[in-house]
DNA sequence: TCCGAGAGTGGAAACGTTTCCAATTGGGAA
DNA sequence: TTCCCAATTGGAAACGTTTCCACTCTCGGA
């Protein structure tokens, strides 16, 4: 591998001006650049990353430690911030905590270890000592979708209680009231903001709500699943199921399937705060709020950079947008 | 930031001596071990990963190029990947092409300034110049699921003959004959292969195939739908459906409900090459060939390292599993 | 008792950059 | 022409590790 030395020879330049026109700052001439360009290419030189790090204090490389990225939701997110990140000449070291505080933990650790730029963080709940210490350390973060308590970062997220008024018109709208609840851990900010938005919101439609049509799973497929089972063991019988986030309202929807059949579940409608792709296919098709996720993951990196160039950073809420398919 | 100096004058001991003893090689006796690691706790030391990359030469990263994040297949292989890299003490640097060798040259190049240990690669297609020069450079390179011309690399990769056989064999079972095939292009091995294994597949069952029931699209749902419109377009009128991979079949769906309206489209039958977790919703459910994202991503790590460490490795055709829903 | 091997250690070089500092150059104003 | 300032340059230090080398010590065997 050539090194930036072999380019400096090559164009007849000293390394320091090589690496003033490599680099793109400090003032160098025409001429030099010309001649470094042109050595470099011929070389096919490519900077040493490490060394340049080491050097500069600086990785250019920015982590992203998002909770689940099977969630639609997340990868979307991932896939839009790498995208921006990108276009502003950093990358994105994506790490997936699988909704599991130990694993995120880790995660933080090798961030740290990488000596990362800056942090994108959409937590698994309490704020962890390695995270505490990392931001103790000064380390510029921004939080993703979700809050977290004690933990002073600008954030980006969706307005959750405006997206929950959304469902709850929906459901006044379609005459539902004995709806079950499926929410996700209240130690989320998320799980915690769309159960108490729910509650409060039939609260103030002057709706009384049995508890026995709530519960809450994981936040993944499999754990919304048991909750929806343990709902209708209970003996309830919903006219409406609201999923509190993807992977949510898929392991409902098999609940319902599993425990009643596929065609008395064709009677209950489903509507979920996040939508999926195949929403439609179902019958009857599952409405749903619609959050930005690309959105999030760019505003999150622009945000970010703000913060590490110094500058103040205003936190935002994203307004969601209601898909209605019960026409359908 | 404590530096692994720091630690050394706390523990007592020479710079080489801590060294030794952090990075866990060279003989260190129990006393030296014990005095470094107490020190290094209570420092809270965390090696700069920058500078031990660029003395060493080893970054502990490896680099995983797919092509589409959000497609489940994808993420899923990923998250394995990276679960498995991670317990063997590696961290991976995640990139996503999105179905497009522009954007997978310019993450070849960021994989090749962070000098990344290895490549688990998921190619686009024919080898880009950018991957020549790479492979040329010596960077050990494992090809996941997708193979490449003119690359001389082992590979972990789907079964696909064997699991389009499984397809045909449902179809012949179900008295599909006028089946639509919606594959992928054909530049890419997977497209090519289940493509090429449908025809022959087809002819060796002695059934002719009119070309009017065959397109492509570029394993997207977007470019699914458009060819699988183009297909109904032509005025044929398919009793099955076989999309080749989990995008291009939610695409195929979609044109299907969009122009024939959902109570024809429930007439015809859909196979997939890749199962998705909806499938089983939708009327009639979907059946599918089910391939093992993880067990390529594990698989893929597992022979990269090998191949690091200077092994000989052995390709492999992983077998699929058939999930026929026709039943329920 | 002596010798040799090997374990363990300290010191210093090296990895490939960026960046500081001082020196040189070039060009315009007087 | 002369002078001064800014632009540009070369040289060298520094970033935080790993690793090489040479040295010392310890222990077992002859």
């Amino acid at each position: 591998m050539p090194t930036i030395k072999d380019v400096a020879v090559r164009a007849g330049v000293s390394l320091g001006t090589a690496s003033r026109v490599l680099s793109g700052d400090g003032n160098t001439s025409l001429k030099s650049r010309t001649k470094v360009q042109a050595a470099a290419a011929e070389l096919n030189y490519i900077a040493n990353g490490p060394a340049r790090s080491l050097r500069s204090a600086r990785t250019k490389v920015l982590g992203l430690l998002v909770s689940d990225i099977r969630n639609p939701f997340f990868s979307e997110l991932a896939h839009a911030a790498e995208r921006e990140a990108m276009r502003l000449g950093y990358t994105v070291l994506l790490a997936n905590a699988n909704e599991d505080a130990t694993q995120a933990d880790e995660y933080l650790r090798i961030f740290a270890s990488q000596r990362i730029d800056g942090l994108l963080l959409a937590p698994q709940g309490p704020a962890s000592p390695q995270l505490i210490s990392l931001l103790r350390s000064g380390l510029p973060v921004v939080l993703l979708n979700r809050l977290v308590e004690g933990v002073d970062a600008p954030y980006f997220a969706t307005d959750n209680s405006q997206g929950v008024g959304l469902v709850l018109d929906w459901l006044q709208k379609r005459g539902h009231t004995d709806v079950a609840f499926v929410g996700g851990p209240t130690t989320i900010s998320t799980g915690a903001e769309r159960e108490a938005a729910y509650l409060a919101g039939r609260a103030s439609h002057g709706i009384s709500t049995d508890p026995a049509f709530i519960d809450a799973g994981d936040f993944l497929a499999d754990g919304a699943e048991r909750a929806m089972t343990r709902i209708l063991d209970r003996g309830v019988r919903p006219t409406a199921v609201f999923g509190a986030n993807g992977p949510t309202t898929l392991g409902a929807v098999r609940a319902l399937r599993q425990e009643l059949g596929a065609s008395a579940a064709s009677h209950i409608e489903v509507v979920s705060f996040d939508d999926l792709e195949w929403f439609e296919f179902v019958s009857p098709a599952i409405s749903a709020v619609r959050h930005d996720a690309a959105a999030i993951g760019r505003l999150g990196v622009v945000g970010l950079l703000e913060l590490m160039a110094g500058r103040p950073v205003a936190s935002q809420r994203i307004a969601t947008t209601f898909i209605d398919r019960s026409g359908a």
